[in-house]
DNA sequence: AAAGTATATTCTAATATGCGAATATAATGG
DNA sequence: CCATTATATTCGCATATTAGAATATACTTT
């Protein structure tokens, strides 16, 4: 119960949605999503831990950056599921199609420094 | 999003997610569901209507009585995706099994006027 | 109509959540 | 070691959520 609680409260907020979805397309470091987002950097943290909690992100170092990309949604099935459905979910939702538009604008080595 | 977010939000408490799981085996009326939670009426009403705006259960007038039961998930892919996987997932959750066990026991006619 | 029962709504208190400023930690480069 | 940059954590505030008591509404029965 615990685990599937942790999922639904993690897809919850807008805003970590949004990171699922610009995930599918590629890893990205924190200040990448802040600015994508336009939310201060403490939240995206924040948001990045309760996603990792849930066992949909996962994190890898880079020297300087920190990577967060999609989990293979092994650690729960529920997990696994709704990583599958948010594939195909929310593709056509202006919100999120206007968010992934951003991201061939944003790279790490122009953004950061900031 | 909006509703994705609402269908989210409604799975993310646990009595929401336990009064989804009873639903899955009788239609309950609103008296049944709070002795089988053992939570204030009020508190049980409410619930139901986060859930009813999810699209995920509805509800029959039947004399005093509001039948509430779920729904085909036909309002949203979200509802009918997770109402169906709801059908296996937390089978074995214990918090669920215990509260399902009881439901037998739970019949309005002896239950109510209380 | 009046009484009784089931459900919904309002109100208030306690807790949880989301946000950003300030601060702490970790890694890189001079 | 010191400065810089990226990320994490802490803190305080505003808002949202959950719970139950009190109240209102709807239906049934007499």
């Amino acid at each position: 119960m615990k685990d599937f609680i942790r999922v639904m409260k993690a897809l919850s907020d807008p805003n970590r949605v949004k990171i699922v979805k610009m995930l599918q397309h590629k890893t990205m470091c924190v200040c990448e999503i802040r600015a994508a987002l336009q939310i201060a950097q403490p939240s995206v943290s924040k948001h990045l831990k309760i996603l990792e909690g849930a066992g949909l992100v996962d994190s890898t170092k880079d020297g300087m950056w920190v990577d967060y990309h999609l989990t293979d949604g092994s650690r729960t099935p529920y997990a696994a599921s709704l990583l599958g459905n948010l594939r195909h979910w929310l593709e056509d939702e202006p919100v999120i199609t206007e968010t992934v538009k951003k991201l061939p604008g944003i790279r790490r080595e122009e953004i950061c420094k900031g």
